[in-house]
DNA sequence: CCCTAAAAATGACTGCGGTCAATATTAAAA
DNA sequence: TTTTAATATTGACCGCAGTCATTTTTAGGG
């Protein structure tokens, strides 16, 4: 008993992904349809449906590789000296949650684990992110970066993801985005980080 | 030409969301079918659709009276004159949009406009929030709360709304809620709004 | 090589949100 | 009152995500 995942069930999973893949390259999210990928990859529905709980769990996949490939980029870089270098830091979020409102509100949905059993790729990308951050304030690993201590990285990092949210949420408001996310971004970062006086 | 609204027209939209508030109450939002209110209202499905664009514009228009209603509370009371206090006015906040998922989304969802044209009452509600919050970071008009002075109160604010966004999403998150909101959003707003030192 | 139990795949079917051409109702003007 | 042009309502229909009983495939044990 208890067989192993087949090896062609890996091969569908996959085959599945990079169909995915494909057709958001080409037409966008918003566009993709479950039954165009079942197609594209020659399988019937409900093998989609065997792979990913919804549609929203392949989103999440291919979203999160996408947030855990910045994040690997920026495990290489040192960390930033400046309030503009940090900043700039967070613009490729912007480009990927950013790019379609459908991206954000899975991003944004999934951004909690409703419980540790199905923690899924985006949930764990934030985590490495607030870790990342967290390592960024640390006096004694960034001495360059001079950022309040008077409450826990942890608390920053935590605040720094809310920020990013909210400013990414705004730059969708067509009313409000007449100030690019660059320097709103900078402003709430500066306020955060680096408060002038009580 | 440009005749107005029908009496007919008004009482049919009212009636679509008393039902709707109706089942809502008995049911919660999640199971609320459009099928069944259209049923419950007497009128057929596609007049649902000629009174609401879609079935999250009704669902905004329920989630942000509420939001108003508890802005008009807030409107009544004086200024809170601790950190403590203004927290307690954040409650109401996690009781209405902490009460399902749904109605977290929606509110996050339809927070901004996508433009000046459709503000719906939710980005009214978060404006109103805005304005009296500036309100009480005004130093002039609220001499008891201290909070800090290097950044505009308009800032100020919008940061509140980002923070307690954030607390409200990590209360759905089981494996993080293990710390309640109150202490959470005291612990945001006690280092967003007084900051002990640069 | 066959047997067998679990894993994988199938596709007709369901639920539900949303559309639209057709029809009915309203109320101002003739 | 009749006409008329706009507003309001209708319900059959569609698109698409997601389900599940059934069938097919896999691979380890005899």
């Amino acid at each position: 008993m208890s067989k192993p995942i087949q090896k062609r069930a890996i091969a569908t999973r996959a085959r599945l992904m990079d169909v995915a893949k494909e057709l958001i390259e080409q037409q966008g999210y918003e566009a993709l349809r479950v039954d165009e990928v079942v197609k594209s990859a020659g399988v019937a529905k409900g093998t989609f449906f065997s792979h990913f709980k919804d549609k929203d769990r392949l989103l999440e996949q291919i979203i999160g590789e996408k947030l855990h490939q910045h994040l690997d980029a920026m495990d290489e870089r040192e960390a930033p000296h400046t309030l503009d270098e940090l900043t700039e830091t967070l613009l490729p979020f912007l480009q990927i949650m950013g790019s379609e409102r459908l991206v954000f509100d899975v991003a944004f949905r999934h951004s909690g684990a409703a419980a540790i059993s199905d923690i899924g790729p985006i949930p764990l990308a934030l985590e490495r992110f607030e870790k990342l951050y967290m390592r960024w304030f640390d006096p004694e690993q960034n001495k360059a970066l001079a950022v309040r201590n008077d409450v826990s990285p942890q608390l920053l990092a935590d605040g720094v993801l809310a920020f990013v949210f909210q400013a990414i949420g705004m730059n969708f408001c067509a009313v409000s985005s007449s100030v690019p996310f660059r320097s709103r971004m900078k402003d709430y970062l500066g306020a955060w980080l680096m408060p002038k006086q009580s």
